[in-house]
DNA sequence: TTGACGTAGCGAAAGTCTTCGCTACACTGT
DNA sequence: ACAGTGTAGCGAAGACTTTCGCTACGTCAA
């Protein structure tokens, strides 16, 4: 059993997430339509899987709008979050530097992300010492 | 349906993982004693477990030793790194930078690491321009 | 009002993952 | 040979996820 309030998303919920974080707060029509489009999925279950989500809190809507409109309950960055966390955590036994370095590692990043990165790493240097 | 050669272990599969990883290949007595202790999984379930991955191939077993003894087919790293770009694919659309972000900005590295980072991050930008 | 259409929802089926009871086999010491 | 102990495996149950058929309701135009 999860508690209430930490539901991880399963499969399908994340790719409705997804869309949810680029569509922004959106009527099941438009959910649909791109989620039909990704893997072929029937309306209803669209419908279904949105009251899940609403059940697990993973969305909210507003009744008021006609027809309601979903919006998510996390953003992209919490939801990322945890994941990386249950990644560090299950996989890499807390250690997030393995983690970052299998991502750059596997990253074709370009100049200005790089320089990104170096920019947090100041900041934690700073901070550390 | 997942195919044959890439099949994402689940939860429990990843738990025992993590244990072989940990012991290196093992009896069924040594992998469930770990398991037991970190969920009081029952003796049946941990060989169903086993046997389940030895299909999936997950795993592999040497039959001659008595005491059968398994070993995970893939290391740490590979998983880690499957696991890492499921994670950049499905969460951030493909921006390994935004994960690298988010998992620096949740490690309390130490310095040597974010040296490592940094080391990295050089040849990277060498490799590049 | 009536029919067509878009939207909402229930409940059950199908699929997957995890659990374990029970059975069976191999080896050991008596 | 036999009981006791450790090891291996099957099949079914339970939990959770995903799917969709079918029903119902509201709105709009004829």
């Amino acid at each position: 059993m999860r508690r209430p309030g930490s539901p991880q998303p399963t499969e399908v919920e994340l790719q409705i997430l997804r869309i949810l974080w680029e569509l922004g707060p959106s009527p099941v029509r438009d959910i649909h339509q791109r989620l039909n489009e990704a893997k072929g999925t029937n309306y209803s279950t669209t419908v279904k899987m949105l009251s899940v989500m609403l059940q697990k809190g993973l969305v909210k809507r507003d009744e008021e709008a006609q027809p309601h409109v979903y919006r998510p309950t996390l953003t992209r960055d919490k939801a990322g979050k945890r994941l990386v966390n249950e990644l560090i955590e299950k996989v890499y036994d807390g250690s997030a530097m393995s983690l970052v370095l299998h991502a750059l590692a596997s990253a074709a990043a370009s100049r200005e992300e790089l320089a990104e990165v170096r920019r947090l790493l100041d900041e934690m240097e700073g901070k550390q010492s």
